[in-house]
DNA sequence: GTCCGGGGCG
DNA sequence: CGCCCCGGAC
């Protein structure tokens, strides 16, 4: 990792050169979550060793479904098998599900396929790196997008994931369903403003860690967390209410 | 044992 | 919006 984060530089102040106009009661915001992710992030998963957009996307298609401890498996053996984007276009339907089985959700992996038949037609094999093309790819939305782009290519993109939405939800006390197209774009506008330009893809890496360590769907373990003075579910103790559950499913 | 959550898609 | 599949929570 040496080398690898680069040297603090003042912030600009043309807004020009500044696509998140982070307001400064927010700013704090994203260097406590730096500061969290220097001593407490996970920064040695497989997929974190010698990052690429291919080694990236395989495991955030994996992690969409699946736990980071049972994805570990998976990953290994689907890298094994199909190192590279060519590998996996290049390779008969059934033998990527065979390395899929027991993960679910199998239209996940015909996409990946599908993708990486796209990506070696429409690119010459090489993975594009640039926003709305990603997001033309199937299985990949804006969210997995943004990961890719910050986590493997140094880019400014925020994501949203459940991590996230209920990171952002409690931090602040966002009110309903966070698969409401309504709460999820005022989840996005968040992430917007709280995504750093410096230090993205440890930024993005946080807040998954976050989501996942910390500030978990029950029990979360706020009195540890970074943020947690300024975070209005925990100042008005709703950590256990927010976010909120689905209106439709609780009434039926 | 049941229920709920989850990215992206239809 | 619900569905896809499965694991975690209860």
């Amino acid at each position: 990792m040496l080398g690898y984060y680069p040297v603090i530089t003042p912030r600009t102040t043309d807004p020009k050169t500044v696509p998140n106009n982070i307001k400064a009661p927010h700013d704090p915001f994203n260097e406590k979550i730096l500061a969290w992710f220097d001593l407490n992030g996970r920064k040695n998963l497989p997929w974190q060793l010698n990052k690429t957009p291919y080694t990236v996307w395989v495991s955030e298609i994996m992690l969409q479904q699946t736990q980071v401890k049972t994805v570990i498996p998976y990953y290994h053996d689907f890298m094994q098998r199909f190192p590279d984007v060519l590998s996996l276009a290049n390779a008969a339907q059934d033998e990527v599900l065979h390395h899929w089985t027991g993960l679910g959700y199998y239209a996940r992996a015909r996409n990946l396929q599908k993708s990486a038949q796209m990506i070696r037609d429409q690119y010459a094999g090489k993975f594009p790196e640039q926003l709305e093309q990603l997001i033309a790819l199937p299985g990949i939305g804006r969210s997995t997008a943004g990961a890719i782009l910050s986590l493997a290519c140094g880019q400014h993109h925020s994501i949203l994931d459940g991590n996230v939405k209920r990171v952002l939800a409690r931090y602040f006390a966002v009110e309903g369903w966070t698969g409401n197209k309504k709460v999820e774009t005022e989840l996005w506008q968040y992430a917007d403003q709280l995504t750093p330009r410096h230090r993205t893809a440890d930024y993005t890496q946080a807040m998954m860690d976050m989501g996942a360590t910390l500030c978990t769907r029950s029990k979360p373990q706020c009195d540890t967390c970074p943020v947690h003075t300024d975070c209005l579910a925990f100042v008005q103790g709703r950590q256990a209410e927010l976010p909120n559950k689905n209106q439709k499913k609780l009434s039926q």
